[in-house]
DNA sequence: TAATTACATTGCAATATTACGATTATTATT
DNA sequence: AATAATAATCGTAATATTGCAATGTAATTA
């Protein structure tokens, strides 16, 4: 039905498939990637940037704020966008925790 | 409009991204989970593991597979599915491609 | 060969996501 | 205060995703 039944799963599952979706667009990957490189903290030329509409910008930029991925502040007329680096390093453990059960479970070559 | 503008991102940007959607479920994340755990590649018991109908686990099943994620063989009547760890690393190595920037990038504590 | 078992596929309804034009704040400048 | 600049929000259309009942398919067993 297009809704998530979440109450079937535990917290950390409906967490990491949450900040999933962060990544789970090219113009949020993208996003990410230019605060990355641009550690100076960029705002809007996002717009320039990618090739799509600032209200679509926005959009993306806000989910990525409620994921806590990134921080915005107010800079005169514009707002200041920048990575959040302590809730980056929290996602990076999340999803290497899933990557790691692998490594170590197939150290011999026991899998298919 | 619901479709996402692939051709303004780069390939590495649109690869990641449909990656990302793989993980972007609570069900496809237990998936996962319980494959990485079993490494004896289970197959759909996971009916009975997860709470969710015969028909929706196959479409997620397929999903994975369809990425690469999991490899499924015919056993008997059953299938028995499993993680394909080859790309299991690639797809740890895309992500830690982006997250190892941001690790870079501040060293010093010159973000914001 | 008929019945059974285990999955995959199809078709559909409900909800979510993506995109953008238009409008509405908010702050800065004149 | 009026204007400009910048970005958030609203409303809406188009498309995608999630979930399941029903049906189809392939291998196994009686």
């Amino acid at each position: 039905m297009g809704v998530t039944k979440t109450d079937l799963f535990t917290k950390q599952q409906n967490e990491l498939a949450q900040i999933a979706k962060a990544f789970a667009h090219p113009a949020r990957i993208a996003i990410l990637e230019i605060l990355v490189e641009s550690k100076s903290c960029i705002n809007g030329n996002l717009v320039q940037e990618l090739g799509l509409a600032q209200a679509t910008i926005s959009q993306h930029l806000r989910e990525l704020k409620e994921l806590g991925l990134i921080k915005g502040s107010i800079e005169g007329t514009s707002v200041s966008y920048c990575i959040n680096s302590q809730k980056w390093e929290q996602v990076r453990s999340l999803f290497n925790g899933l990557f790691d059960q692998v490594a170590d479970s197939c150290d011999s070559d026991s899998c298919c």
